[in-house]
DNA sequence: TTTATTAATGAACATTATTCGATAAAAACT
DNA sequence: AGTTTTTATCGAATAATGTTCATTAATAAA
């Protein structure tokens, strides 16, 4: 079912003035039909269909999602976790217990003092305490964290500025 | 035509079971159908189209979206700046500047010596300095920033831990 | 009890998704 | 250049889904 790519790496990937465009409707709109795209675009459904296969299929696009409000589901606190590592050398197992975090949204490797900026989602500062206790007791060789407590978010999203650059395009 | 509320503040949310359930397949993947939705909680396309409805206008479900590959659109370079307004007086006029930059993916207000945490997605280090300098300039009372830059990105996403408590409706 | 209110259903119809053969353009090869 | 191969698009046909709406049942309110 899901035709999304995995582990993909932006080499070779070549899109044209059409993909982005598609890509930034998506963006906006992920339910927006691929006739309405048709439409926007001026080619025919099966057409739209195929770009977005083959957007799928390159690894341009990752996912589609639905943004769900925090607060409608009383996961009301978000903080950010500056966390060090000894030498950075056990990271690749780091890396792969603090993803596997569901509570966990991003996790960074960062220049400066520490090693990961981590972000993370939780109900409460209980659930927040809870963490750091355990989950995060088990990574090896944490030297440190900082944690870092939002108090209000003014702008969220994933949204990129794509940028319909110089191409020669059949206008 | 866009059936999602805006500036919604969550008192009298109440969402049952279904709700919840509903919130996390989209979440899970927005383009799945009406009609999937439907079969997996055994009820009739309509009315699951009646409950998605409400939840966008209750503005639990914020929007739809497709998450896309920062490298397939060239926007490999990630920062987090941490910016320190004067006694955090001017802050929504500042709010609303730093909201306005398509650029920043997110604007948080924080607790600690800095005032915000500001995630921005840009093309590379040239645009962060023009960007610095110019968009940031416009800003009031701006008394310093921080800025640490991402060198790889280990998980990214938005997914919400939704809790299907057996007693989740608080009435 | 009676009356509103709400939520769900199922059928009807509108719209969209998807497949597939045909076509044409571009790339690759000789 | 000429030929083959690959790629991208279309358009028509069919399957599937979206959406409306009258009806019914369940719930809450009076």
């Amino acid at each position: 079912m899901s035709a999304f790519s995995t582990n993909v790496t932006m080499h070779d990937i070549q899109l044209d003035r059409i993909d982005l465009e598609i890509l930034d409707y998506l963006q906006k709109n992920s339910r927006m039909t691929n006739a309405d795209l048709a439409r926007e675009l001026g080619m025919a459904p099966s057409g739209i269909l195929e770009r977005v296969r083959k957007l799928e299929q390159k690894g341009a696009l990752v996912q589609y999602t639905a943004r769900v409000n925090p607060e409608a589901v009383n996961q009301n606190l978000l903080a950010f976790i500056f966390i060090k590592v000894a030498d950075g050398l056990g990271c690749d197992e780091a890396d792969k217990l603090l993803s596997e975090i569901e509570a966990i949204q991003e996790v960074h490797h960062i220049t400066g003092e520490d090693c990961y900026l981590v972000k993370i989602r939780v109900s409460s500062s209980g659930e927040l305490m809870q963490f750091m206790k355990t989950s995060l007791r088990n990574i090896p060789n944490i030297v440190s964290t900082r944690t870092t407590i939002v108090l209000e978010t003014v702008k969220e999203n994933q949204h990129i500025v794509i940028k319909r650059d110089t191409e020669n395009d059949e206008s």
